[in-house]
DNA sequence: TATAAAATAAGAATGGTTCTTATTTTAAAC
DNA sequence: GTTTAAAATAAGAACCATTCTTATTTTATA
């Protein structure tokens, strides 16, 4: 269900963030569309809506989100690099064949890591890679 | 130890890739190199000791070396790439204040993940970033 | 309403990586 | 050792994701 203007302000307000056209539409897109889109989707899609939106203020809004931990950057393979609106810590998996991305619980915090003793940890990233069951279902059925 | 050529030549061969002059020299800096360097750096390093190395030949031996498994690639953060010649799964913690990349052991293999059955895991990444015990040491020393 | 600060627009610039093509190197066959 | 085909390299152009620059617009405060 969509968010309304008033929760959107108040998500950037709470961040001492201002509240532009722009953010609102981009933090709206995030909340509505979690398949951890590029910034590159995002622009293309809001584009279409707002015609002198500009590829820098997308970058420009989305890089201010990550640094306010609103939002978090994610990197799954290559240079490849996403955007996601949840942030409490999880896994992804990317499935080679269609794209897919998928989040995944995971219980792994680094607390109890011999090797990180005494490490100060603030981002945990748990990435895979793969093939999803519906594509393995896929290839199953045509024979290969 | 510096690894013999014939055991590098080994390596390559053993995946049906040829061993040209360049490539072992590329091989060769990863073994001597576990700080997981980017192309750039391996780039930089040996342009000195072959003045003709080709910055294409870089990635396109590190590319062929990630397709034959014999290399990992990773990305801790931003589209920062580089290489890991120790292809076993493990973890990643990267420091932001002084930029060193640790490794540490990980158990994790989503084979009991509840959200991945029936998924096809390919490639594990356990990335972390925060601040290491030196630059954490560093901070106290200084009161910050 | 006025004003200062912040954000946006638009395209240039950057830099990491890939592409292109001529040349060189490797390896197999003889 | 020579010949030859295939693979790899060199060198720089090209690409493209992202950042930078600066004039203009928007936001928020007084």
């Amino acid at each position: 269900m969509k968010r309304s203007i008033e929760e959107l302000i108040s998500y950037l307000k709470e961040r001492e963030l201002r509240p532009s056209y722009q953010r609102l539409k981009i933090l709206g897109y995030l909340l509505e569309n979690r398949n951890h889109p590029t910034a590159d989707e995002i622009y293309e899609s809001l584009h279409s809506e707002i015609p002198t939106l500009s590829k820098s203020t997308v970058y420009n809004s989305l890089n201010v989100f990550v640094q306010a931990r609103l939002v978090k950057q994610l990197t799954i393979e290559d240079s490849d690099t996403r955007y996601d609106i949840v942030t409490q810590d999880h896994g992804h998996f990317k499935c080679e064949l269609c794209g897919r991305i998928y989040n995944f619980k995971i219980n792994i915090d680094g607390s109890d890591t011999p090797d990180l003793k005494g490490f100060n940890i603030k981002d945990r990233n748990v990435n895979f890679t793969g093939t999803c069951p519906s594509c393995l279902k896929g290839k199953e059925i045509r024979g290969r």
